[in-house]
DNA sequence: ATATTAAAAGACCTTTTGGTCTTTTAATAT
DNA sequence: ATATTAAAAGACCAAAAGGTCTTTTAATAT
């Protein structure tokens, strides 16, 4: 569904949310190492997305990752478009140009749908939202 | 949703598909052309399928591309999984090493049921089937 | 001040994907 | 036989994705 380096991201992102709600403030070798990530490719991530201003962090003893509580909640989309760029599932599944309702391709009656329903998932969910499933236990976040 | 040479595999096996109902047989340069794929990496694309036993070929003059039409229908995700591998649609939405109904990552409920509905389309959709569709004047192929 | 800690910056590397082109082989028509 | 046609084979190349590692900068604690 999405590349490493997105999954990489909000596998990420909804860690270090996690870990704020509980007080925490992880650094990359705690995040990439729960997140069951490769190290020094999670640290290039996670500047690429500080520098971006989805997330904060703090340099020196007690730094680390973590979220501005005054911004927004962070929906999936914005980070996946930022990441793969802005048409990552609103092509045509046969690969044509354009995708057209008046001009469809063998698939797009059938495939239209599934496209709108991941575009759903990805505007309704937050990194925050998620965050607070996981807290409430209802779901597990890394490896098994 | 598929990678670039699945596209050309599917967007080119439809085409041969829809010719062979016509009565024609068509080359790489033909295909390539109709299907605005890259000639030389179609004509790859085109080999390796027949070399799968997906397609057949003939060479020299009224040479060309065409079926075996003995042989049962052609699911898409037959083709799929030859290119791009079993686990194309099979994995977590959020990259963990298994997907499990018990241990649910955070987007396992929302995400299950459209991977679900993307393994419907490729298993019921053949070949045949969405050449039939576009040879009824009911969808587009190529390029606009 | 200085030692320690941890992120930022950036060079570098490997694999995969996507693509091009030339040469060879096989079929057909003359 | 031979000229022509068209796929097969395979060498080669470029860009993108994925990943590693070293050096630098900034914060904190002593
Ligand atoms: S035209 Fe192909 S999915 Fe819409
Ligand atoms: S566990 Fe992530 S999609 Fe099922």
């Amino acid at each position: 569904m999405f590349n490493k380096e997105t999954e990489y991201a909000l596998r990420g992102l909804v860690y270090v949310r996690v870990q704020q709600i509980l007080g925490h403030k992880p650094g990359i070798i705690e995040i990439a190492t729960e997140i069951d990530a490769p190290l020094f490719y999670t640290g290039k991530i996670l500047q690429r997305l500080v520098k971006m201003g989805f997330l904060m962090s703090s340099k020196g003893k007690g730094g680390g990752f973590y979220f501005d509580l005054l911004k927004p909640d962070l929906p999936l989309k914005t980070i996946v478009e930022a990441i793969e760029g802005g048409k990552a599932y609103s092509g045509c599944g046969f690969g044509l140009k354009q995708c057209n309702d008046d001009n469809p391709c063998p698939l797009h009656e059938q495939y239209a749908p599934i496209r709108a329903s991941i575009d759903k998932l990805v505007t309704l969910n937050t990194v925050q939202s998620l965050a607070l499933n996981y807290k409430n236990g209802e779901d597990i976040l890394l490896k098994l």
